[in-house]
DNA sequence: TTGTGGTATGCAAGCGCTTACATTTACGCA
DNA sequence: TGCGTAAATGTAAGCGCTTGCATACCACAA
C-alpha cells in the first residue's frame, strides 16, 4: 500500500538527522527551530523532493484547509468573475477551493453539498438564500460554516455577502418607469428554487404597485438562454396590448430578447425597450449597449472569502454580513415614452 | 483535538454492534456486507449523521478522489464551459474538481501546481503544452497523473485532449484570404507562455505563406480585454496601408476590436473585416454575428475528465489522447473582397 | 459424526502527520 | 560551582479510516 516513491516525513527526518517532530515543525511553524537545523532541514526536504501528505495532515489537524463553492453553473459569465475573486483570496490565504454545480436544482445542490463536505471543505460558499429545510438541517447539524453570497437576507442568522435583490429589482423598474413606461413586460429566470430570481420580480412588483397606472402584461419564466428568452419575447408580444418594456432578470435573458426582437424586425429601443440585470461582457457588447444592473461581483467573491476565512480562523474577530450595492448602468435599450 | 461532536466510525460501530471493519465495508462495499447488519448499519449511519472523516480515509486510501484543474482564469468565458463539463463529468464519478488559476503566468501556475498537489489532488487538468522546464520536471519527479486541454501537442508524452492551435490558425486564415483578403492584420494575445496563441500566429502565417500575394500588414499582441483589443486595432490602423481584415486570437479580441472600430466610424465588415476565435456567447450577440472558430469546450472537458479518470483508475483501459477538431461559423463579420 | 468450503465478521496493524509532554542543552548569575 | 530558566529537540500517542488475515459460523457431503 506504501508508495515506495513517495517520501514521507520519516525519510526527511533521517536524511536530516533529526527528528520527525521537528521536520514537521520546521514546516509549520519556522521559528520553532533553530537556524542551523532548519537549514539542515530544508536541504534534505529539497534533495527528497518531499511534500506532506494531505490525507496525514487534514488527520492529524482536522482542517484541510479548502473551502467548496456551490455556485448553479460556471457555463454562464453570471458567476464566473465573483468565482475568479473568490478563488484569487482563498490562494493568497493558502485555502484551496473545491467547487460543485448545482444547475439551479436543489436537489443536486444538495448533492453536492453532501459531497464537498465529504472530500473535507471547511467552509461553503453558497449562492443564495432559498433552500429546503432538508439542506439548512443538515448544514445545522454539522454545523457548516458558510457565507451566501448573491442575496442578503434580512433575517436569517447566516453570514452573507451580497446585495438585496428585491431592492435592485425596484431600482431598475423604477428607473424603467421614471423614463415614462407604462406597460411593462417581465422575463425572470425560473423562479422555483432561485430566490434571486424570485425577488428580483417581487421588486419589480413592489414598483409597480407603487406608480397606479403602470400595468404589468405579461411575466414570462425562462431559463437563462438567448432562446428561451426570445420565445418568452414572443409570448409577451402575442397579447393584443404590447409591452413598451420587457424587464429581464438576467443579462443573458435581456440579450436573448434583443436577438429575438430584431428578428422581428423592432427597433431597439424605439420600437421596444429592454433592460437586463447583471451587467456581465455582453450587456457591453449589443448594439445598443444593454441598459442593466451592475452587480458587484468581484467585490463580493473577495469579500466573502474574507468573511469566510474569518469564520474558520478561531481567533479572528468575527466576520459579519455585508451589503452590497447595485448601480443602474444606463446605455442605450432604454427609451423614454 | 477530537471534534466532541463528529461521529467516528468508531461510534457507529458501537450503536450497531457491530466492528469498525464492517462499517468501513458496508461504506465501500456493502455487497461484502450481510443484509440484515447492512439495516442496522445503515441506521446507526442514519441517526447520528455519520460522514466519514476525509482525513482518515485519504490517509488509509493514499487516495482523496480529488481533481486539479489549473485554468489561466475564469474570467472570461473561454474557459468556463469546458470548465463547466469537466466539473460535471467528474462530479459523476464521484470526483470534485479543485480549482486554480494561473492568470496566465508560469510562475503562478506552477505555485499553483504545487498548491494543488499539496491538497492532494490525485491527478491534474493543465491547460495548453508550454511551460517552463521547472514545471515538467516537477510533475515528473512526482508523477503525477495530468491532462493537457486546450491544445494537441504532436509529440510530448503527454495525455491531451484538445485540438490544434495551429491547423486552426490556419484555417480561419485561409477563410480569409479565400474571400480575397489580400492585405491582413493580426491581434492575438501575449505570446510569452501561451502556446495557443503562439500557435494560432503560427498556423496564420502558414497561410500566409502559402499564399503569396497575401501580406501581414501588422501583428499586436495584447492582453484579453475590449480596451486593450481596441488600442491594437488602432495601431494596426496606424500605418500608410490599412489591412481589410484582421484575425483576432480570440471573440474578445475580435469584439474589442469591433467596438472600436465602431467607434471610428467604419463598418463592419464594408470597411473591415473582423474575425474571432473560440465562439463564445459574445460571437453571437455582436451586430453583425462574428465570424470565429468554434472550440468544442463542452467536449474537450467532458473528454478531458474521462481520459484523466482513465488514468487514475489502475484497470481501465489506458486511456488515449483525443484531437477534437474546431469548425468555423459564418456569421456576418467577413466581407468578400 | 467429521470434514470441507464458503461467507460474514472481527482483530489489529498501519497510513503520515501533529503536538503535548518529557528531555536535553546552553547559558547567565549567585 | 551549582542552580534556574528558557530554548531546542525528541518521544510517542493519537487523528479516523482501510484491509490482510484470522476466526467463527453455517450448510452440506461423505
Amino acid at each position: 500500500m506504501r508508495d515506495k516513491n513517495r517520501p514521507s516525513l520519516e525519510d526527511v527526518a533521517v536524511l536530516a538527522g533529526v527528528s520527525t517532530a521537528s521536520i514537521s515543525r520546521c514546516i509549520n511553524n519556522p521559528k520553532k527551530v533553530a537556524e542551523p537545523t532548519r537549514v539542515r532541514i530544508q536541504e534534505a526536504i529539497e534533495t527528497l523532493g518531499y511534500m506532506p501528505h494531505f490525507g496525514g495532515r487534514a488527520l492529524a489537524r482536522n482542517r484541510t484547509n479548502t473551502i467548496g463553492a456551490i455556485i448553479p453553473t460556471m457555463d454562464n459569465a453570471m458567476f464566473a468573475s465573483g468565482l475568479q475573486a473568490f478563488q484569487e483570496t482563498l490562494s493568497q490565504a493558502n485555502v484551496t477551493l473545491l467547487v460543485g454545480s448545482s444547475n439551479y436544482d436543489p436537489a443536486q445542490e444538495f448533492e453536492q453539498i453532501r459531497s464537498l463536505l465529504l472530500q473535507g471543505a471547511d467552509g461553503l460558499l453558497l449562492i443564495g438564500q432559498a433552500r429546503p429545510k432538508k439542506t439548512h438541517d443538515f448544514l445545522a447539524q454539522h454545523s457548516v460554516p458558510h457565507v451566501l453570497a448573491w442575496c442578503f437576507p434580512k433575517s436569517t442568522g447566516h453570514h452573507a455577502v451580497g446585495f438585496d435583490n428585491q431592492k435592485s429589482g425596484r431600482a431598475i423598474a423604477e428607473h424603467v418607469i421614471s423614463y415614462g413606461h407604462r406597460k411593462l413586460g417581465v422575463i425572470a429566470g425560473l423562479r422555483d428554487g432561485n430566490d434571486r430570481a424570485q425577488d428580483r420580480i417581487l421588486g419589480i412588483q413592489d414598483a409597480i404597485d407603487a406608480h397606479p397606472g403602470v400595468q404589468l402584461l405579461g411575466l414570462q419564466e425562462c431559463k437563462y438562454s438567448f432562446e428561451e428568452a426570445g420565445s418568452a419575447l414572443d409570448d409577451l408580444l402575442s397579447g393584443p396590448v404590447h409591452p413598451t418594456a420587457v424587464i429581464c432578470g438576467s443579462d443573458v435573458l435581456a440579450v436573448g430578447a434583443m436577438l429575438r426582437a430584431r428578428d422581428l424586425g423592432l427597433q431597439i429601443p424605439e420600437d421596444i425597450s429592454i433592460t437586463g440585470f447583471d451587467d456581465i461582457n455582453l450587456a457591453r457588447v449589443t448594439t445598443p449597449g444593454l441598459t442593466t444592473v451592475r452587480v458587484p461581483q468581484h467585490d463580493m467573491g473577495r469579500k466573502a472569502a474574507h468573511v469566510l476565512l474569518g469564520l474558520l480562523d478561531a481567533d479572528a474577530p468575527q466576520p459579519q454580513s455585508y451589503e452590497l450595492m447595485t448601480t443602474i448602468i444606463d446605455r442605450g435599450t432604454l427609451a423614454r415614452v
